[in-house]
DNA sequence: TCAATTAATCGTAATATTGCGATATAATTA
DNA sequence: TAATTATATCGCAATATTACGATTAATTGA
């Protein structure tokens, strides 16, 4: 047996590199861009605002949900959308450490 | 034809998205924890740090290195790389308005 | 010049992602 | 109950990604 991604990186490496791979993807960052956009959650008319099919974007919504960048509670036949914060902050810590000015001095 | 990416994602959408695909790789998110970690610039030894052959690693700088996450400069027989820092204030704005305080109220 | 070193590229196989039509599920309404 | 509405899932085809061994390219040093 070979070595796995589990014993290869760390915790934190994987679950860094899952979130952002789901930030991969045009219609994803589409979809939360509009989901931000609004003053309250989404129920419904995302299909209606990309050019895909309702298959597809109910994926790409749940790989959102899966990663944990949206949440979604079921309201009557529509499923009510809206954005999951929690991960954020991982995410921008991981980016402000690579920002930081002591790795800006070399391969000018 | 068909409506391309081009078309149906503005460019700043495809650009995020871009920068995030390539940081969606546990390999690639190790490659930058270990160039952020040093305090000058690494020469080659990125190879013996990852359980992946040197034909690998090459790939995954090279894609570091097409997003603008990374710099390269040839020394002699070796490349130098560091991080290159000048996208990641687009990453973090685009994460801090999907964090911002209106977008939390709802789907609780 | 000739070996040695270092990194990029090529070719290829395995795997993953994406998109869509069709279908399934679940709740509302007539 | 039957039709309607909204969303998720299935099955499949097309495409993209990943990894590696082998090769190539370029530089250094004997």
């Amino acid at each position: 047996m070979g070595l796995t991604k589990t014993d290869t990186y760390t915790t934190e490496t994987l679950g860094l590199a899952t979130v952002f791979k789901a930030l991969g993807h045009p219609a994803r960052i589409a979809i939360l861009e509009f989901i931000a956009k609004q003053t309250t959650c989404i129920c419904g008319d995302i299909v209606s605002e990309l050019p895909l099919s309702q298959a597809s974007i109910s994926r790409h919504l749940g790989e959102l949900k899966a990663v944990g960048l949206i949440k979604g509670t079921i309201t009557g036949t529509s499923v009510c959308y809206c954005l999951n914060t929690e991960n954020i902050p991982l995410l921008v810590q991981f980016l402000n450490q690579l920002n930081s000015p002591t790795n800006q001095t070399c391969c000018s």
